[in-house]
DNA sequence: GTCTATAGTATGATAGAC
DNA sequence: GTCTATCATACTATAGAC
């Protein structure tokens, strides 16, 4: 290996760790700006202002305000999986379930900016965008777009399904656990965006519906397993 | 009555009527913006722009563009109200719960900018405002503003409450009807929300998934009642 | 009652100087 | 590698002419 090789490869590595440590810093701010003002608030130059760059220079470490938007993404689901994943080791089923539905609920009512994050980091703005912008669109990012964001979330049903299935099998197989476990994860989901957005959850803590959630399917089966015919009280008149 | 005062009623009535289509003609042009490209696509400009009005004349009939999306939601939320309200009169209370939630489901993904509308018509854009409505905002809006958009949303939780009551008085009590109608609630908005945003409900119809948990919770109880006790099969590795 | 014109404020992105 | 300057675009909202 000539001087001039060896050289070459530290500067290269010099020059990555530098990158490196530029883009962790663009992350920082922007994942601020995300906690205080939301992920509709992201804009390339409050981002510059925070970290005392100009907007030209974000462009040589991210192509755009997507790519940063989608970094948090998975930065965030990173987070939310280290969260969930000492419980997944849980011995007693019903237990873990328990544990991984409201370590699940509470991550994302405690960090609602991250779970949008998570969810949204695509399709959350108006355009806004500049003629080169649109010439370049038709011909790439339609089709490379989303799908990397997208498997990201996925993983939850996946999560969810391991637990649910191991609470199922001894039954004869009378429920599809997979069904299940994505009917599971829509509930937290939903209790999360419901409680969120405090539309018409009234008073009701998360904690105790996800535990009367729990228990309606698998626990304290002390309902009537025979149903009774009533009228319906007229809810819409 | 004099001739004036009649005359001036005859005129207010037809300013009333007037302004009342000029609203539904802006409130049209609108509500389509919005089903093509959804609501944070919902300009002024491009209000002004569909029906041959400058900007400006849009502001003697509406406040601002929130006004305006208000109006879209709440019309969305009587839209699907009525299309629960015949099948809350469904003689069998089982029947009609499944009815309701798979009715509920079924618009929230047919019409998905609606749903949108009738859940975040506030919230859900960047600022763009000029000074006089920052300045404004400062004393009134914050206050006012949510409470009535709140309002709609909420009857989504009465509606299936009232069905959910009639299902399980039977049983002495074991389970808070208001919490399990909580947590349909949820499960219903986020299948729907999943289910529009194809973030890894990767093939699952929204229908059979429905089905599975109100099984799950009223129906072919054959799950045993026992539980086994598995371990974790380590998901999170 | 409607429009033109404009103020004021954002945005993403790029070319080219240093 | 960073910045200045700028393009092109979008937005809400208002004043004042007609």
């Amino acid at each position: 290996m000539g001087i001039v090789e060896r050289k070459d490869r530290e500067l290269h590595t010099k020059h990555a760790a530098r990158a490196h440590g530029q883009r962790e810093r663009i992350l920082d701010a922007a994942r601020r700006i995300v906690m205080r003002e939301g992920l509709a608030a992201l804009s390339m130059r409050k981002i510059a202002d925070a970290i005392g760059y100009s907007p030209a220079s974000l462009y040589l470490y991210f192509a755009g305000r997507d790519e940063i938007a989608e970094a948090l993404g998975r930065e965030g689901y990173a987070q939310l999986a280290a969260q969930l994943e000492p419980l997944a080791l849980i011995d007693d089923a019903r237990e873990r379930l328990h544990a991984l539905a409201h370590a699940y609920v509470a991550y994302g009512c405690d960090h609602p900016q991250t779970y949008e994050l998570i969810f949204m980091a695509h399709k959350a703005r108006p355009e806004h965008e500049g003629p080169a912008a649109r010439r370049r669109r038709g011909a790439l990012a339609d089709v490379a777009g989303a799908s990397e964001a997208d498997a990201a979330p996925a993983c939850g049903a996946r999560l969810f399904a391991a637990t649910l299935s191991a609470l199922t099998p001894a039954s004869g197989a009378p429920v599809d656990g997979s069904l299940l476990a994505q009917s599971l994860w829509a509930t937290l989901h939903g209790v999360v965006m419901l409680t969120c957005a405090r539309a018409g959850f009234q008073h009701t803590a998360p904690g105790p519906l996800i535990d009367a959630t729990l228990d309606a399917w698998f626990g304290a089966r002390r309902v009537a397993a025979t149903l009774p015919t009533v009228r319906a009280p007229g809810v819409a008149s």
